[in-house]
DNA sequence: CTTGACCTTCCAATTATAGGAAGGTGCAGG
DNA sequence: CCTGCACCTTCCTATAATTGGAAGGTCAAG
């Protein structure tokens, strides 16, 4: 099949098939006569596979280890598993920061009157002295 | 004072400080006789400023417009709730995003042995269909 | 034979930040 | 005085992942 209809079977754009060929995720496919690639079930279900660990949020750097793990038969599910954990833990604490930011944010909107008046806790709160950074000089 | 001085009390960086320069989200501030930019309290307080909603997430093009309304004394706070609220939607949207990520990724995770056998969910799970896309056969 | 829908490659933009090269400035010590 | 060091300047490059476009080749249908 061409890469369009490869695309749409697995829900990464061509584009993106040609850019992961071209930094060596996936392998650089056979090519028909007119040059176009080719592309069969297995490199669709590969595609997949990449495209399903986008989805959690795997970095292709990432991607490349799992794709490599998957691929190998004699592989150890302690290194997959390690590999997930890791990265459920960058996302635990993401979730974390984004929770703190989040609850900063809803006191300062909380606080605000939203009216026609200048006077704005909002803009106090970003002028003010930004807690947890170290300055030369006190606030 | 020097740039060092003013990205120390600060906390944004030389680097970009002269980067928000460049892209006009601060002015073309004076200079010194030796080509050395020149900064004042006021300078400091702004790049404070910057420098929180930075923290806070939001965006450079954010940041500009907030910039603009925290300059502009005839500002509503209405404007600036409503840049923060929609700011934290998004937030909480990404939150709830990551939450979901997070919870597949620990399904898989708990379900992987992590042993020497190659067996492991977390593979056969990325490699299975990708709920929430629509592909073009039946998965 | 033209039109349209594919495909190809290459180049550029995005976002925010960091790193380095190459060179000028200014102060303090030997 | 001269040297070294710490600072400053500009300009170029890179990162991560994706998208966009331009310029051109291929193919099937009308």
């Amino acid at each position: 099949m061409q890469i369009g209809t490869a695309a749409n079977a697995s829900g990464v754009s061509a584009k993106m098939i040609r850019h992961y060929e071209a930094i060596g995720l996936i392998a650089n496919g056979t090519r028909r006569g007119n040059g176009y690639r080719d592309y069969d079930e297995h490199d669709v279900h590969e595609l997949r596979f990449i495209r399903s660990a986008r989805d959690l949020g795997f970095s292709l750097a990432e991607i490349r280890a799992l794709l490599d793990l998957w691929r190998d038969r004699s592989r150890n599910s302690r290194d997959v598993h390690k590999l997930a954990a890791r990265h459920l833990f960058e996302i635990d604490r993401r979730i974390i920061e984004l929770q703190s930011i989040a609850a900063t944010l809803r006191d300062l909107i909380e606080a605000c009157h939203a009216d026609a008046r200048p006077e704005c806790p909002i803009l106090i709160g970003l002028s003010g002295p930004c807690p947890g950074h170290d300055y030369d000089r006190g606030a």
